[in-house]
DNA sequence: GTTGACACGTGAGGC
DNA sequence: TGCCTCACGTGTCAA
């Protein structure tokens, strides 16, 4: 107790902006409240402390920021591969387009254990290897095979022989070619089923 | 002037915290000081201000830090089938070390305008397509051709024609195929140019 | 007993 | 003038 209180309990002040002064200190106070529950990592309650831990986050952060936007753009120039292989993708639909080639496939019998196929498909990398691939998943061999790509299109034309006494499935294979070609352009990279999976 | 002072102009002070504490203060203003110069928007340079802009960068950072965070999950995403490709062909060369296949070409002459060429190389996607653009613009035509992927390998036994005359290259073309097999694997995407242009 | 941190009331100065 | 911000010295409490 000093000397600013009087017998009767009232208080007085020389200063009219105690009050004032008060709620200045409770703002800064609040503030510094709100600093620190955004901030993870407390080292000490101190005011001082309280603004250094929130200039490291910060420095934390800013470094976060640029490492991400690093990587970011390192990605983007790694991507900027498969953009290419897109538009290349692109590329190829249109031009078969404005050449007015369709896709089409033709498979007939040569002799009991032959058969010749003609094949037209958009160009895409690794879609030869894939209609290899499922060929093979399915008991054809390829014998005789010419390939050529142009105008966006890869013109496959083989003379197939079948394994495991199959040939009577050529039916089977022209119901199926669809899927197949279909398949090259999937988004997944998994090999053709073997078909007693599939029928 | 106030009672402290003493008529020789001696300071007298009551507590000798009062050093302490001016240091004290004087750290948390440096403190508030190093937090302005870290945001880069001010408003004010009020204690309080000072405080809530920086509450407000550190929301901005954060909000920042998410999304960059979520861009670079969103491309991990798009960017996992390319690094399916790249385990791929790591299977690849894994699988033909495993069988002791070496990468190896064999370049004969059949008859005047006809080649027999046969190519064992790293299984890769587009590969073959590569090989028949070099081929195609060093001015061979695939005439037969088999393919056959095997044990991670692709061996291409082909017949080709020669076109405008250029026969008699056929050592040029034993000396180049290196280059063109290693052209498969280049990160690139350039199409295999003009031998004009490298001889 | 000493040290550090804090809230308080107060006067000075700016707009 | 009044309002606002600041730095100051001080008392107090805890480690």
């Amino acid at each position: 107790m000093d000397s600013r209180h009087i017998n009767d309990g009232t208080e007085v002040y020389k200063s009219k902006n105690l009050v004032a002064e008060r709620r200045r200190r409770q703002k800064l106070s609040d503030r510094l409240l709100e600093l620190r529950a955004l901030v993870p990592i407390i080292t000490n309650m101190n005011k001082a402390t309280i603004i250094i831990d929130a200039i490291s986050y910060i420095q934390e952060l800013q470094k976060c920021v640029r490492d991400l936007s690093d990587e970011i753009h390192e990605m983007e120039a790694i991507c900027e591969e498969e953009s290419k292989t897109q538009s290349e993708e692109i590329d190829a639909a249109e031009e078969m387009k404005k050449w007015g080639i369709e896709t089409e496939f033709t498979v007939t019998h040569i002799d009991d254990n032959k058969i010749w196929m003609k094949i037209v498909f958009q160009k895409k990398r690794g879609g030869f290897t894939k209609l290899m691939n499922a060929m093979s998943v399915l008991g054809f061999e390829f014998i005789d095979t010419s390939v050529t790509t142009s105008k966006g299109a890869i013109l496959v034309t083989s003379c197939l022989e079948g394994m495991h006494g199959r040939m009577h499935e050529v039916d089977q294979l022209r119901e199926l070619l669809p899927d197949i070609i279909r398949s090259i352009y999937g988004d997944t990279d998994h090999t053709y089923m073997d078909p007693s999976q599939i029928l």
